[in-house]
RNA sequence: GGGCAGGUAGCUCAGUCGGUACGAGCGUCCGCCUGAAAAGUGGAAGGUCGGCGGUUCGACCCCGCCCCUGCCCA
């Protein structure tokens, strides 16, 4: 593993709250980059329904992990991990500050922490997965459960996906450990998150702006590049209402929009929970430059 | 003024031939999360069943009056 060094700042919290901007303040005055941590803005095309932030408002801040995977291709922390390390790297050893900005709790965490992903294996797991499909979660919960009950016991049997995956892994590996290491980064950090008393009303806002910037013109263009056959990209919160409608699984746009709504606030809550566990994270209920000018300087 | 339908969890609604509300979805709250993570998943808290009175051993469910909402007729 690597020597500690750094600093390394991080932007995190729930969607909508206006990470992006305030990571541009802190490259600026630190004299960073940005280094995305966003599973869907990863994705090349996915601008409105993401709130990628436009060139016009990076301020000549390079961006980073941005725009790297076609709509297709599955989500992969384990690559993106690698991805962002090594720009991380460069970064540190070019003198530059690495601010990464994300909501996507795992992917912050890949980044930051000294997690290791264990191997996949593409035909182990379409084994599993029709296996999962067929008998449902129960049954792949009790085999977990004689080869690892450790795992199996802090899995729930209900959650097919983790269970597949504990099984894929102990396939391949033989053991699969099933919770998540200590809040320790690899990295000299500062994590910083933002948070909104408002932000039930910033999202209803959000989702209204994008429909009216074109995000259904945007998923009619992706359609084209495959969208629908993206596992990942196909699901995003926006994007997967809009395939709803054109599918005509979903009665009507403004349907849509209210259920994209109301999902972005589920998410939220989800993300708030993630990020709340770790004791490393300074909240903030708005922008403040010279707090992180504080904490990265007492690093 | 008359008629009809309805007033049950924060919201939308189920439900009971009179015997402790089996409620559901959504929302809210709390939690989990190692190669799909904007995904996946578990749990909890919420109801004096519109008001008052009556019948009854016992009413949210029956009767009366009243209030409120919607529709219809005048």
């Amino acid at each position: 593993m690597t020597a500690r060094r750094g600093p390394v700042v991080a932007v995190v919290g729930p969607t909508g709250a206006g990470k992006s901007d305030w990571a541009v303040e802190i490259a600026l005055d630190l004299g960073g980059e940005i280094v995305n941590a966003d599973s869907m803005q990863l994705y090349r095309g996915m601008d409105i329904g993401t709130a990628k932030i436009p060139e016009g408002e990076r301020r000549g801040v390079p961006h980073h992990l941005l725009d790297i995977w076609d709509v297709t291709h599955p989500a992969d922390v384990a690559s993106y991990q690698a991805d962002a390390r090594a720009t991380v790297d460069r970064l540190l050893a070019a003198g530059r500050v690495p601010v990464i900005v994300g909501g996507s709790g795992l992917y912050v965490r890949a980044v930051l922490d000294d997690l290791s992903f264990p191997g996949t294996d593409p035909v182990v797991r379409a084994r599993l997965e029709q296996e999962l499909a067929e008998v449902g979660p129960g049954p792949l919960h009790d085999r977990l459960a004689a080869l690892v009950p450790a795992a199996a016991a802090a899995i729930l049997p209900s959650n097919g996906r983790r269970v597949v995956r504990a099984l894929e892994v102990v396939e391949l590996t033989g053991t699969f450990v099933a919770t998540l290491p200590e809040h320790r980064s690899v990295y000299d950090v500062v994590q910083v998150a933002l948070d909104r008393p408002d932000l039930d009303e910033r999202i209803a806002h959000r989702v209204e702006v994008m429909w009216q910037a074109g995000l259904v013109e945007e998923v009619e263009g992706l359609v084209s590049r495959g969208l629908r056959d993206g596992r990942t990209a196909s699901r995003a919160l926006g994007y997967a209402q809009v395939l709803a409608v054109l599918d005509g699984a979903m009665d009507s746009m403004a349907e849509a929009k209210q259920a994209t709504t109301s999902a972005t606030r589920r998410f939220a809550r989800r993300q708030r929970s993630w990020f709340r566990r770790d004791p490393r994270i300074s909240w903030f209920a708005s922008p403040d430059l010279a707090a992180v000018r504080r904490l990265v300087s007492s690093l």
